[in-house]
Parts: structure tokens; C-alpha cells; sequence
DNA sequence: TTTTGGTTTAACCAAGTGGTTAACAAATGT
DNA sequence: ACATTTGTTAACCACTTGGTTAAACCAAAA
């Protein structure tokens, strides 16, 4: 086994790919286009990839893992749910900043083809919600938390966060915001949506 | 001005782009697709809306057209804002039921074309905030509600009922539920979300 | 130096793509 | 009745698409 060259040329292919499909997604993306961004030809797409299809689904397989640690991260440690929910909002925000393309391109995605999340859905780095469930069960018979479903919680939570991001075009026109006034706007999300579902759901 | 069947044809082709666009969104759909939907000749597509570009548009306009009296209803009527919110969670979801491709379809082509929405946030149709904004106002003065931002509140409204729907394959996924059961869930979250947000703004 | 193996390239290809055209059919107007 | 406009069709076209191929390239092993 050489490996020469393979590292660069397979991750600068990653990379544009990832570019490419995260803002045009599968439809949209040109394999052209991948190859001139990565400035390679095109036939190494296919030489390192085979196929659009497995090139996609690397870069969405990618897009996953990066995501599912913060869901993770909120569903298995041991802290009290008020503090799993301060800590999510503004992990979560912050970390979108630095990936804005990610939460859309995974659910525009999903849509277009939900039998594809069976793919990952088995994996073990997929977020699982029992442990999260039960504590919230335990904190509602302790009296710290109104009675509640942990699922709907749940997306609740999700909901708040992940919403005004995949909807940021709509978000702009309703509330007549810049591309600055919405980082400030989502930037007051981190403390108002956390203080929003604890107004709630605290006993 | 003579009409002879024009307005079946037409119609008919509105009916399968509508289709073939929600399903599969700008890029992924295909004229002879729709004209085979239609059952009608690829060519007539152009007679009647020139290019793919502009079927597309009516198309979305059309979709926008028929969520935007949702918002509106909220936003401009006289109603309390807790019964503005429990009407509006109630009548959203079983609207989307009817139409469950919209929300995603929507926000999926603004995001491809974010411009796009420039050509309908001039619209008089188009949903405005400055009335419930006001509303909030008083009634945060009036100690009927905790302080809270208007804006704030909207975008949480709208994040719990319409994310659900957007992420479908994630939310099904995460809960492991079968389509009808996701139904169920949505259902229960009629009054869910209508009661965890009232809980966390009255005063 | 020569051989060997993975790597890279330009040229190519068949299958689709949105869109057009010219001829034809069906109404409508006169 | 005839002429004119409107609706409909099949065939066609230029161009783009993902994918292939055969030859060239080039570092390291022999």
C-alpha cells in the first residue's frame, strides 16, 4: 500500500463536495463543479468515490457525526435538566455559527429520501433518548419539573433551536432583519429560548 | 377571449407541478415528469408558463398563498394572545395534515434562492408583525404576561409547530415511530405546545 | 536503470435535459 | 362557408449530465 498523494486529493475532494452538496444539495450539485473547486479533474471524484451517489452520502455521513455529539452530549450526562438545557441552547448555537449549512442540509435531505436514515440510525454514535427520558420521569416525581413527556420535550427543544436557522430566509422577511441583526437575534436565543422552556416546565 | 379547455388544461398542469415540485423540489423535478402527471404533452408546459423557472414560481406562490392567511389570522385578530396561540397551534397543525408538504417546500426553495422571497415580502398578503407585536406589548404592561419580545415569542410559535413537520424522518426517527404513530404525536402536541408555551409567558 | 504500481489527465460517450418548431386539430369570428 | 385564432402533438435540437477509458505521469522498489 503507497499512499503518495491519496490523503490530499481524497480530503480536498471531501471538502468541495461538502461545499457543493451542502449548498445545492444532491439535485442541485454538479460533479463538475466539485472538481473545480477542489481543483482536481473530474475523473477523480470518481476514481477516490465511484459514484455521485457514495460521494454524497460521505459527505452526509460527515455532516452526521458532526452533529450527533451535541444531541449526545444532552441525552447522556448526568446533569440536572435545567442545566442540560442552558448548556444545549448555547452549545448548539454556537455551534451552527460555525456550521450554518448543516441542520438544513441534513433534514432537506432526509426529506428527499427518508428510507436513507436507516443507513445511520443503527450506528451507536446515533442519539438514543432513553437515559434522557427516564431522568426527566425522575425529575417530575421529584416535584422539579411539571409533569411533561420527555419526547415532546424533547423536540420542543430541538424545535427552538434548530428552527429559526432552517428557516433563516423566513425568519429574515417576517422580522425584517440583516444578516447581522439575525446573528444578534440568534445570539439573544441562547439565554431566551433556555429561560423560555425552564419558565415552563419548572415546578 | 375564447377559452375552449384551457382552464382544465392549465389547471391540470398546475395540479402535477404542484406535485412533482413539493415532491422533489427545483432541482430534482423533471418537465416531463410534471407533463406526465398531467397527462398532457411536454410542450403544453411551455405554451402555458414559458419555462421551468416560472411553473416553479407559481407553483410556490401558490403554496405561500395558501399558508400565509394562517399567519395572518394570528398576527391581525382581536382575540387574546392566549387564545391566539391555542388557535393558532390547533388550526396549524390540522392545516398541515391537509397540505403536509408545504412548510418543508417552502423553506427548502428559500433556502436554495434566498432572494426569491424579496418577490413576495412586498406582497400585501404577506404576513406582518407590527400588530402583534403591539398586542404584546399591552398585555406584558398590563401584567397579563411576563416580559417577553414579540418577535421572540413569534419565532417560538412557529418553531414548535412547524419543525416537527420539517424534520419528520429525524423526529420518527429519534422517537421510533411509525408513521401513524407520528400522526398521534402531532396530534397530542395540539394542546402540548399550546400549554407549554402559555405556562411559560402568563404572568 | 528499469520496472512497477497507484495516480492523474484529456478526450470521449450515451442518456437525459429544458426548450423549440412546424404541422395539425378544434373553436371562434365573420 | 371560410378565415383566423387558439390548443395540441410528435419530432427534433443544442447542451449538460454522470460516468468511462486509455494513455501519460511519477515516485519508489528491484
Amino acid at each position: 500500500m503507497s499512499k503518495k498523494k491519496e490523503v490530499t486529493t481524497e480530503t480536498q475532494i471531501l471538502e468541495a463536495a461538502k461545499h457543493v452538496f451542502q449548498n445545492k444539495g444532491m439535485d442541485g450539485a454538479r460533479m463538475q463543479e466539485i472538481a473545480d473547486e477542489a481543483k482536481i479533474n473530474k475523473a477523480m471524484l470518481h476514481y477516490y468515490y465511484r459514484s455521485k451517489q457514495l460521494l454524497f452520502e460521505a459527505v452526509f455521513k460527515n455532516a452526521f457525526l458532526l452533529l450527533a455529539p451535541q444531541l449526545n452530549k444532552v441525552l447522556n450526562d448526568d446533569s440536572s435538566i435545567e442545566d442540560k438545557i442552558r448548556n444545549f441552547t448555547s452549545n448548539y448555537i454556537s455551534f451552527i455559527n460555525k456550521h450554518p449549512y448543516i441542520p438544513n442540509f441534513i433534514i432537506q435531505e432526509l426529506n428527499r429520501n427518508p428510507n436513507f436514515i436507516s443507513n445511520i440510525s443503527e450506528q451507536a454514535i446515533f442519539p438514543n433518548i432513553d437515559k434522557f427520558k427516564k431522568q426527566v420521569e425522575i425529575e417530575v416525581q421529584q416535584g422539579i419539573l411539571k409533569p411533561i413527556a420527555a419526547e415532546q420535550l424533547f423536540i420542543h427543544l430541538l424545535a427552538l433551536n434548530v428552527f429559526p436557522f432552517i428557516a433563516k430566509p423566513l425568519v429574515k422577511a417576517f422580522l425584517h432583519l440583516e444578516d447581522k441583526d439575525f446573528k444578534q437575534f440568534m445570539e439573544s436565543r441562547k439565554k431566551e429560548v433556555a429561560d423560555f422552556i425552564i419558565h415552563s416546565i419548572k415546578a
